[in-house]
DNA sequence: AATGACCCCTGCTGGC
DNA sequence: TGCCAGCAGGGGTCAT
């Protein structure tokens, strides 16, 4: 579920729910997160939210109080329901708001993360201060993808999918990116020409941008107890097809396995 | 420095 | 129907 667009789809959910609000309480049912839930969590209790930023796939919830880093793993979800509402299995932490509303974390696998930093994140802390540029932003060029690729003898879709390089392109869009630009996944990165990734960057930019977009279903829904949309599904033309007709040329697309990950693609269209 | 393997955890699917 | 292996949208950490 959380992809870039996912998460920042929650942001903008969440968001003027808690923007202004004080903190009446902090409950965590369960610590057993990614890292274990610092105790310092509860210490933004009686604080009031100040903003909702998202950095890469952390959501950073700035308070009178200090930071909340907030990572959904591959399960995490963020719910704004009536405070008194029933608890289900995997909801671990709320904050309970002055409005009588809380944010509440459900998280069956529980790669998520809750984390407290008492000064802004995104510039120190150890999780934020590596992180490659915003895929939507000025700073994510041709120029800059094209310098960090040369040398590199990586596999351009572990390449795109790494957090040092540029954040936010998850397996999803890594393959989906990759068929759009006609680029095989196991191409390395530093042998792929300028003029192939000039076709790549915006494209990547346009897939997250338009996923974000059809996020909107998911923002409706965001209130409601339970949304498990599907909304971006039929839009894929290689993740979760393997062994399927390729939408452009009929040819038969290939499942492989590259750094652990599921990587779909068009033999013929893909070089 | 760069790269790849491994692991955290629960739930679902598909094969037998 | 039940059981079990394999896989899932992330990413930190460690060994090479």
């Amino acid at each position: 579920m959380p992809e870039l667009p996912e998460v920042e789809v929650s942001r903008l959910g969440i968001s003027p729910h808690l923007t202004g609000q004080q903190i009446t309480q902090v409950i965590v049912r369960d610590r057993r997160l990614r890292w274990p839930v610092p105790a310092s969590l509860e210490t933004v209790a009686g604080a009031t939210i100040e903003g909702v930023e998202r950095r890469a796939k952390y959501l950073i919830i700035s308070t009178t109080k200090g930071y909340l880093i907030v990572h959904l793993g591959m399960s995490g979800a963020l719910r704004v329901v009536p405070a008194d509402s029933l608890v289900v299995k995997h909801d671990h932490i709320d904050l309970v708001l002055g409005s009588g509303l809380c944010l509440r974390f459900n998280d069956p696998r529980r790669f998520g993360c809750w984390l407290f930093s008492a000064t802004h994140p995104s510039a120190d802390h150890p999780l934020l201060r590596e992180l490659g540029p915003e895929p939507l932003t000025d700073a994510f060029t041709l120029d800059y993808l094209f310098n960090a690729s040369r040398g590199r003898q990586q596999a351009i879709k572990t390449f795109i999918m790494d957090n040092h390089v540029v954040v936010g392109v998850g397996n999803i869009y890594a393959n989906e990116s990759l068929f759009k630009a006609g680029i095989h996944p196991k191409r390395a990165a530093g042998k792929v020409s300028k003029a192939r990734y000039q076709r790549l960057v915006p494209i990547i930019k346009e897939t997250l941008a338009r996923a974000i977009e059809q996020g909107g279903t998911t923002l409706q829904d965001f209130t409601q107890a339970d949304g498990q949309p599907g909304y971006f599904k039929q839009e894929l033309m290689v993740y979760g097809r393997g062994g399927k007709a390729c939408m452009q040329c009929k040819s038969t697309l290939k499942e492989i396995r590259l750094g652990q990950r599921s990587t779909v693609y068009c033999p013929q269209c893909q070089r």
